[in-house]
RNA sequence: GCUGCUGUAGCUCAGUGGUAGAGCGCAUCCUUGGUAAGGCUGAGGUCGAGAGUUCAAUUCUCUCCAGCAGCACCA
């Protein structure tokens, strides 16, 4: 009745047609169904499909196919994160547009996604650069300008030489650019910033309630926004200054054997005019390095100034004042006390010049005088050697100094972040144009920095640009910049920084839920789809992305154009997908081989080329500098999309890495076929019951669900290939018959292309993407029959099968009867029998 | 250094206070009109190490070891 083999390349173009025809993904905002929007994190168009997108779209994609047969309305949009350096790096390489190279690059990897088969809502997609899109989002932030929550200003910002723009505090890494891996520079220039901390609090308490993120991402959040409390007070200095200092340990201020400064602090930079010595040393500091590497090995540095300050609680005492290279200017004051005793940096400094390391902790059990075992004490303890406070908790301790602090008036509780504004001003051409004009100098005779008027958006970008000399071209531009300004009407020059590409991505989301020509989204519209009931993407937006896009959703929610706060109530970050690598050594160097030049045997691997043998190196993330990376558009041809989204669900838990294999994906075709043959073994004349076979079906239909609703995708799987087994090995029967027809639909999440073939050759309504999820009987849930353990004296020597239930006395008795007992037991004695119903007898002898 | 995650078959992973499992791989054999194959059978495990609780620990508790990831002179 059946073709004996599954061709996707027949298969998988007719069934991604029919969805497209029949509008099968598009989704209903006027659906009275529940709704469900789920959401993979929009790619950048580099060009390609990369293999995690793959597994990316994948998870998503039977997430939201599951939804939709257990009748939810679903939203599973994508577009694209368009914006960005790489289309200009294209322009100068290549000499083609950034617009025209992207829109390529969309129309290539659109296509690839099609060639998958995800059960996407394609009517809503969009891109970044589609200036409707970037137009609203001009717009909203002149909303978020009249709401005090954009302004400008002139900061020392992170310059990158080769790709001449300005970088946030999170795009340097070790110093270094984090695309271009260029070191550095400051230099100082009027940015645009948005007041991201105005939310720190909200942002930091909102994560509490993010039960389904992650642990770990929220973590980081958490560190990134980094709260502390303390207490902010001056020293007297013995030049007549006074000096700002912030410190977390107030209890331990009676143990401040020194005060420290950054070496671009203005008292440093104030005696290092002064004196080369200290010039010197500034300058030591600066050259100093800020890798993991050098700040391990780094050792503490410090340069006496001959300054002093004055004690604030002990005025008989006045302590050295230093500058030293451990301390951050851009933190709190970027000036501490140094107490050696109870911080381990104070303690190295201290130990290095000689400064006394005072005791004013003593942990629990220990002296006021104990000896310091050669490290400082950052534990708890009772507060000793501080007058009045000695005997304090130290909690008490920071409470009372603090106290004591603000009623003399020289200090007060403070509360100190270490998220900054995030500044937005990018000088770049391929983004978003900033909405404002520039009348005049800026002197106060002009209007100043004017904002765009809203007839007037949205601000495009010029098309003829040159990309020949680095730099910004919107700012050599012969006359996109010169404007009449919009209040006086006279000569005006346009903003040409345009906004760091993560504000595009801070909202798409909401665009995805409604996409009306006249404003940026629908409130209502967002109102029934958002949250995101489930988010996926990889970890390395763990900060960045995801901490902006919350901060625009309760911007927003602020200045009152939606009602939700947190845009994405499940987070899940899947793995990367990995290889092995293929390497020989050749002329001093590591050549490496991509895996399709490569002939794999079980032990070694062997070039194709030459027949050679390589070395195969460790499992890691495809990159393409090591080669080992594989194209999808090859493998779908291969294999069918089928064979690939079931790799890509299977084996590994998806948020851990996933080894991508030639053997593995083998294996998932050879599953492909052999699904294939099952369902063609459907037998609508065969009668009887198969209760086991039963079970089995209904217990793997509910624990599937149970595993998709978890994003648990490889248990999915597994599950799946012991359904497949038991069919395989029952009899032919109406159960049997059942069990194929449930099993159809069991994988069409996973499987669609396969599911829809098998659904339309047993003549299933309609298209098995529209069909409910399989019922469950719940009777069939449990088993009736247990098989119990019998052990003697703890070892296992015999099993009964029983029914559910028994007794524990019949147990123990059908146990005792047992040959193998009784053989095993040798007439010893019974001291003891446990038995545990449904479970086991132990008999104890 | 701090934090988190992970250690179960050759590989990738399920699982459980009471009989240690799956897929792939491997070995033997069968079929060659399911053939870019299909099937039978089998080998293979100190459940990372140690201690504790228990009649019973791979599972619970503690300590340690290893690997991976993130953060890191944040006062």
């Amino acid at each position: 009745m059946t073709d004996t083999r599954f061709d996707p390349s027949q298969a998988d173009g007719r069934w991604q047609r029919a969805w497209d025809e029949a509008g099968t993904f598009t989704a209903d905002t006027g659906s009275a169904k529940p709704k469900s929007y789920v959401l993979e994190m929009f790619p950048y168009p580099s060009g390609r499909i990369h293999i995690g997108h793959v597994r990316n779209y994948t998870m998503g994609d039977v997430l939201a196919r599951y939804k939709r047969m257990t009748g939810h309305e679903v939203l599973h949009p994508m577009g694209w994160d368009a914006f960005g350096m790489p289309a200009e790096n294209a322009a100068m390489e290549k000499n083609v547009h950034p617009g025209g190279w992207t829109r390529d690059n969309i129309a290539n990897m659109k296509a690839q996604l099609k060639r998958i088969g995800f059960a996407l809502d394609w009517t809503r997609e969009f891109a970044t650069c589609d200036p409707e899109y970037y137009g609203h989002e001009q717009a909203l932030f002149l909303d978020l300008y009249e709401a005090g929550l954009v302004y400008r200003k002139q900061a020392q910002v992170n310059w990158d030489p080769v790709d001449m723009t300005v970088l946030a505090n999170e795009q340097v890494i070790d110093g270094k650019g984090w695309r271009s891996g260029a070191e550095v520079e400051k230099r100082k220039l009027n940015q645009w910033f948005l007041k991201i901390t105005d939310f720190a609090d909200d942002l930091l308490d909102g994560l509490s309630d993010l039960e389904n993120w992650p642990e770990k991402v929220r973590l980081m959040q958490e560190n990134w926004i980094g709260k502390s409390r303390g207490l902010g007070f001056s020293f007297d200095l013995s030049n007549g200054e006074r000096l700002q200092v912030y410190s977390t340990r107030p209890d331990t201020i009676f143990g401040a054997s020194f005060v420290a400064v950054a070496a671009d602090h203005p008292l440093a930079r104030c005696v290092a005019e002064e004196s080369a010595e200290a010039q010197a040393f500034v300058d030591l500091c600066k050259r100093g390095g800020t890798t993991a590497a050098e700040i391990e090995a780094g050792e503490k540095l410090g340069f006496d100034t001959g300054i002093t300050a004055l004690h604030p609680m002990d005025k008989s005492r006045r302590l050295p004042v230093y500058i030293a290279n451990f301390v951050l200017m851009d933190y709190g004051t970027g000036a501490v006390m140094g107490v050696p005793g109870h911080d381990q940096r104070d303690f190295e400094f201290a130990t290095k010049y000689n400064l006394p390391v005072l005791r004013v902790v003593a942990a629990e059990g220990t002296d006021a005088d104990a000896p310091f075992a050669g490290e400082a004490e950052a534990g708890d303890g009772r507060i000793v050697n501080s007058g009045k406070l000695d005997g304090m908790s130290v909690d008490d301790a920071i409470r009372t100094v603090i106290n004591q602090a603000e009623a003399d008036g020289w200090g007060e509780g403070k509360t100190v972040w270490r998220l900054r504004d995030w500044g937005v001003s990018r000088q770049r051409y391929w983004g978003t144009p900033i909405p404002f004009i520039h009348c005049g100098d800026d002197s106060g005779d002009t209007c100043g920095v004017v904002p765009v008027p809203r007839d007037q958006l949205p601000v495009t970008l010029p098309e003829d640009v040159d990309f020949s000399v680095p730099g910004n071209p919107l700012e050599r531009h012969a006359t996109w910049k010169h404007v009449a300004c919009p209040q006086c009407g006279g000569e005006a020059m346009r903003e040409t920084d345009t906004l760091d590409t993560f504000v595009d991505s801070s909202w798409y989301f909401l665009r995805f839920a409604s996409q009306p020509d006249n404003r940026p989204f629908d409130p209502e519209e967002v109102a029934k789809w958002l949250p995101v009931e489930q988010y996926i993407g990889g970890v390395e937006h763990a900060i960045l992305h995801l901490l902006y896009a919350r901060f625009w959703t309760r911007a927003l929610n602020r200045i009152g154009m939606i009602d939700v706060k947190e845009p994405f109530a499940s987070l899940f970050t899947q793995g990367m997908v990995t290889h092995e690598t293929y390497s020989r050594m050749a002329g001093g160097k590591t050549v490496y081989y991509a895996p399709d030049e490569i002939s794999r045997e079980a032990k070694r691997a062997l070039l194709s080329a030459d027949g050679g043998e390589v070395e195969i190196g460790r499992v890691i993330k495809m990159s393409k500098s090591k080669k080992n990376v594989v194209d999808p558009d090859a493998i779908v041809a291969q294999y069918g999309a089928d064979a690939v989204r079931w790799f890509m669900l299977s084996d590994s838990p998806p948020e851990r890495d996933l080894p991508w294999s030639e053997a593995g994906i083998e294996g998932c075709w050879r599953f492909v076929q052999r699904a294939w043959r099952l369902f063609g073994q459907v037998d609508d004349d065969a009668t009887g019951e198969d209760k086991a076979l039963d079970r089995k079906t209904h217990q793997t239909t509910a624990a599937i669900a149970d595993d998709i609703e978890a994003l648990s995708f490889n248990k999915a799987v597994a599950r799946l290939y012991e359904l497949a087994g038991a069919i395989d090995k029952a009899a032919p029967s109406a159960s049997r018959t059942q069990a194929i027809r449930t099993m159809i639909r069991l994988v069409a999440p996973m499987m669609p292309h396969l599911a829809e073939e098998a659904w339309a050759m047993h003549g299933g309504e309609g298209l098995i993407a529209d069909a409910p999820w399989p019922k469950v009987d719940p009777a069939l849930l449990v088993e009736d029959e247990v098989t119990i353990a019998v052990q003697v004296k703890g070892k296992l020597r015999d099993t009964l099968t029983v029914a559910k239930g028994l007794a524990k006395e019949e147990l123990e008795a059908l146990a005792l009867a047992s040959d193998k007992v009784q053989r095993s037991l040798g007439g010893a004695e019974i001291r003891k029998v446990i038995v545990v119903p449904d479970r086991l007898v132990n008999i104890v002898a």
